[in-house]
DNA sequence: TCGTAAGCGAGACGGTACGTCGAGTCTTGCT
DNA sequence: AGCAAGACTCGACGTACCGTCTCGCTTACGA
């Protein structure tokens, strides 16, 4: 009642007849949520996942650390799980990068990855998300379109390739985009050394030249 | 560790032979640990770890389906962190084959590997221990080598090839093999679908032959 | 307090006419106080009492009850214990009857004070706020006079009683209310049968009459 | 457990010596329960009886005074009341006094039980639970017979007044302990004065001799 | 007649306690 | 000394209310 009051209002305001867009419906009864408070948890969350990693991450934790009620956490996560998701979301992901060759975008871009490796918890959250995923399909809905998003820069980067000549174009790119980075993740999840940027080349040479010797 | 344990406990029952010169002296007082409930637990581990993932495992289930009491699991392992390492290293790893090209060893390797994956909780487990890893350096300890045996007959597939000729000899092996189990391992970790057999070849072939149309 | 408020809101309401020398000037800026909400957060209490009982009644049961804000609830009363006091105040007391004889008089004021335990919530209240009264001094100070009012028709026909000569001039009035009333007080409190009318007249004549033969 | 002592103590005291019967089989699986525990479980939750009151005593509170995990409350009791219900019975109840004379009987013994309520929390105990009995049929099942133990040296007060002809043989002797105690009851609920030991004598005499002038 | 100040329902806020569960340890009596 | 059973302390879980605090709104008064 009162809300289509307002949400007419709001639309003869934008005097855009028939906007069917308009994404402030359902608005408020109530107090709002915090946005402060929403972002506190969320990084209370990553420093918390820095320090003492996913498994002993605990909700009680991150409400302790954000300054904030379990409840108010509650409110907006169901759980752990897709708390870290979102949190996860907010980090920085691959960073497009268009140099005009293929080799030099890549390793331009694996490289300045490598770096957030070492600057955020990604490396500690990733792997605990990939195991919780198997079990959750709930969570795999939330996980999956990030995990897709983050990877996108680098199908571009692929496709630009396509475009110039530079790889064939019946080339599967998804299966090409896993070969890139599967050193990567191989390393990540089952190495403790930190991988070191001088890798990035010999990793991007062999996923474009292959193992095989050309005859 | 607890491989060296059930070694000399094996071999004090067996082999009374040569025994008075070995090194596992101090042996028994009072009754010896059983065999029978040492096995009963790994293998309530690998069911459960089926069933309801790792995360959900509880070493309280664990000894109900065993037939054991807590305390009999403690004795042996000192969480369920090394008992998971110890289940998983009971499973059936790569399985050498030499067929006379590395292709075709590839294949015929990773095909067969993609079937315990269906059939074992390999999925499961690997990457929450590889979650784990990052943060318990004594669990590292206990899963480095174990991965490391694991992937043997992948380098050793690549070492016929050098000898060969099929690939040239300055290659790194290491990077190598990463590059090959890379496409499964991104796709284990972040997808939900079951990865087809039908793929192996296509990520082989990618894989030997590279990215980048050969100019 | 509460009803002070309560009374002048009233008065200012209706009457203009005397109130210019009244006290409780400061009076209305702003919206006044909804009596409706007022006695429907009562009769919503009252309700709950009856329903779940005291420990089980919560403030935000009685807003959900009443259709109105907590907010509302907690700018008339600070808790829940005030609250109930004022509840229980509204409930109807003794009522006083005049027959003209000390045994007639109890016998039938008794008896429909039995009955209001039966359809109000008093039975369920008054131990409540006894149980509550010994740790919170501030719930004393409301709800001793609330008591002190309530049996004070008991009071008066001990004193028409004095006055007849049918008891001694001397005889401790408040110490006589509390054994007539003692045998009702402590079957309520200690038994879940509910007490019978029949009950009366036995209870009457033995606080009247003694407990030992006449010798 | 607790049914248990209580039924021990009821055969002891029943004195039937040879029951072979033994029910208490069932014996023990697993450590036993601590006694110590026990104990200290209830000791604690007396002292914050007195210090906090009824409906501030936490659980919570109870362990951590204890010195002992929640858990191992709540194996015992099923929640904070019967806990304080078995505290209760814990308390010294009226002690019986045979003087040779009702009046001084029940002098006597009322004296040394008002004693208790200053030195023991059961002014606070007794009408919180009186409170939640009402709601909770399942504690009546618990309160009830203590109550009645608590109470039974005044019945047999009574029952030897009437051997000795002091009252007589058809009174109702469940209603003369009511109307004895009903004037402390009545003052110990509505009252915050300490009830004084020279009011017992005014109490039963009045009691005794009845309100009303002898005729 | 209109502004303004308080009241309104709604519901989020930081907390505290709830009752449950599992971790890892300890204590039974038995083997 | 190992075994199954199960109680132990501890600490996190996710829920429910507490009493307080915005929200956007209504409502009456006094300028």
């Amino acid at each position: 009642m009162t809300k289509i009051e307002r949400a007419a209002t709001g639309r003869a305001r934008s005097g855009r007849g028939a906007t069917a867009s308009d994404k402030d419906v359902a608005a408020s009864a109530g107090r709002p949520r915090s946005e402060e408070a929403h972002q506190a948890i969320l990084d209370a969350t990553l420093a918390l996942l820095g320090e003492v990693g996913f498994s002993a991450l605990t909700v009680e934790g991150v409400a302790g650390r954000a300054g904030v009620g379990k409840a108010t956490i509650y409110r907006r996560w169901a759980s752990k799980l897709p708390l870290v998701v979102d949190a996860f979301g907010g980090l920085p992901a691959l960073e497009d990068a268009d140099t005009g060759s293929l080799a030099s975008d890549l390793k331009v871009m694996l490289r300045s990855y490598l770096e957030l490796f070492n600057k955020t918890p990604l490396a500690a959250v990733l792997p605990a998300l990939a195991s919780e995923r198997a079990h959750d399909p709930a969570l795999a809905e939330l996980f999956d379109p990030v995990l897709l998003q983050r990877r996108s820069p680098l199908v571009q980067a692929l496709e630009r390739a396509v475009a110039r000549g530079e790889v064939s174009a019946d080339l599967d790119l998804d299966l090409a985009a896993d070969l890139i980075v599967g050193p990567i993740a191989v390393r990540l999840f089952f190495t403790g050394r930190k991988i070191q940027a001088k890798m990035v080349d010999p990793m991007v040479d062999m996923a474009l030249g292959g193992i095989a010797r050309p005859r």
